[in-house]
DNA sequence: TGTATTTATGAAATCGATTCCACATCGATC
DNA sequence: GATCGATGTGGAATCGATTTCATAAATACA
């Protein structure tokens, strides 16, 4: 491959007239143009990126972290992300951490090795380790719909506390009493997932309904899962059943209704099954879904502006519109 | 941040010898591997990915070409592909076309310019534009689920026109004999989706059927395509009506089936709709889907191989089953 | 006419790693 | 005691672009 010093030797010119073309700068005379242009297709010449990226000290690209790029919900995140900031001319690499702590690392080290510009991080597996690596470069990274607690670093915030309680809420309205909860953290620890978590036993403690732990599910990611549920829930004696589920992803829901109504057990009727996410397949399921309607266009659009600005691009603060909104279809 | 030499200063060694220790070379004294342990770890160093990349001539990044990330089999073939480069040590890049020939190009640029080691194409718009690219780089690109008729461009191919045929055969089985048609492409042209195209054909022609150009229908993507197809369905007289349709996606099978029962229409009695790729809720949907299932991990598998193959590195062959098979559920 | 500014150009330094080459030391072998 | 191979080390070249700096011609301005 061609490189610019070859197109120099054979334009009759030196590298730096060559760059100066290559970067569109102006005080090039039109007859050496000429013969870097035709130079410059004679041998199929490419610029290399990467010694441009050395030299810059950029790489243009950004990277995207999430759990599991399955995830619907996740998909449709990253697909904003990318289109946005594919607009802005950057390059996205996307990492599945598969709630692992140890690909969390690897990937966040990528910002100090300089192959990526700037990470948004939708999901967050090890607080501790982000928190280090955000604290060295905290114009580099933004936290989507996650949050740590410290004020140097970005981070996309919704308030999931409240449209959890408005979930639960309107469950209760509808008469239910006997409602289990699943997360797809862990009940007891701070971190992912805490602030639904928080709703979930302020609600409790509000209606004054006692926390069942049999009610009370952890782990819950995907539609095997949500299958596994409802074995769990046929397990309990019928007197000790709740009457509705609150989960925290549609693809559970998915899973859970799927299975529940192969056994006879129907939705809502028997339980009422709430959604989160509000997926794109939520409305044409078995059972329409009933759930919470996240906000994904603006969600990226914030989380890319929040970058980018702090990437030194100036932008317009897109100001979007970040509620989470309850969707009443027929599970709940 | 630091750099190697400054690492080599402040051991006391030269930059060969810190480069040596990073590489985990033979001949380094105990006594200057401390030493330059001490440095590493004092200054924070962590060496420029970009300047190895520029040295080694290589970005350990490969590309993955997709029309669009949230159609849900092409996010699950991006799963694993991501999934398998990566325990190969690869970071990913995906890109999406949304069926536009300049993002393709665009992207297989990224082949000359160096930003990628290797390129796994899973759709193509532009095959003279690639065919161009995979020539000057045949061992770097890989083609999935597509084809172009040169023998020196890898591509892992399946056979969808067997495919396509066990789906019609297995509608008229049913009795069905007025049988539409839903392409993702064009139907009159070459390129995507020609082969299943050659198979309605021919099984009209087997069939003596008519090819009835009110049944066929071009361009069908997404969810909202198929609800669109609905309408165009009813807008028919309802004695010119087909009785199934073979759609070449489960998104437009979906939308399809949503509409249809929302305007009392039933499937499969009224209309069988036979869809494609098994995606993931397929299962849970409304009206379950009978569709065509993509063995998505073999396929990826199957481009890994060819592609890490040909950069040199030595594999074992996975021999992976690439049969597409139907799986009978409820819609047709 | 003389000075300042704009236009135009290229050699060489630079980004930060790896690697070629040259050289030194050590123990083993004949 | 000379020779050979294994061990250990660092200076300088290299990857391919950009940018600094020096320089010079052309033009504008007084």
């Amino acid at each position: 491959m061609a490189t610019i010093s070859e197109i120099a030797k054979r334009a009759g010119v030196g590298t730096t007239t060559v760059s100066r073309y290559l970067n569109h700068h102006p005080y090039i005379s039109a007859e050496k143009k000429a013969k870097i242009e035709a130079a410059i297709i004679a041998l199929d010449y490419t610029p290399s990126a990467i010694a441009t990226q050395l030299r810059h000290q950029t790489t243009n690209n950004i990277g995207v972290l999430v759990s599991r790029i399955t995830n619907p919900f996740f998909t449709a995140l990253f697909d904003a992300l990318e289109r946005q900031l594919h607009n802005y001319g950057y390059q996205v690499m996307v990492m599945q951490t598969y709630d692992d702590e140890h690909s969390e690392r690897a990937f966040l080290n990528q910002i100090k090795n300089k192959q990526m510009d700037g990470l948004i991080l939708a999901s967050v597996e090890n607080p501790a380790s982000v928190l280090q690596v955000a604290q060295e470069f905290p114009k580099r990274i933004v936290l989507l719909n996650e949050n740590i607690a410290d004020p140097n670093i970005r981070a996309i915030v919704l308030n999931h506390y409240q449209a959890t309680l408005d979930g639960l809420n309107y469950l209760h309205a509808r008469g239910c009493r006997r409602i289990a909860y699943a997360t797809g953290g862990d009940f007891s620890q701070k971190g992912h997932g805490q602030e639904r978590n928080n709703a979930y036993r302020d609600f409790l403690a509000q209606q004054h309904l006692p926390e069942n732990p049999d009610w009370i599910f952890q782990q819950q990611h995907t539609i095997a899962d949500g299958q596994h549920l409802a074995q769990q829930l046929q397990a309990l004696p019928k007197d000790r059943r709740p009457d509705a589920i609150f989960t925290n992803s549609d693809e559970i829901a998915m899973g859970l209704i799927g299975a529940l109504m192969k056994a006879g057990i129907r939705v809502p009727e028997d339980i009422a099954v709430m959604g989160y996410d509000d997926q794109p397949m939520a409305a044409y399921l078995e059972v329409p879904l009933t759930t919470i309607h996240q906000p994904i266009e603006e969600m990226a659009q914030a989380a890319v502006y929040q970058l980018l600005t702090c990437l030194g691009q100036t932008l317009t603060d897109p100001k979007p519109d970040l509620t989470l909104k309850l969707v009443p279809r027929s599970s709940a």
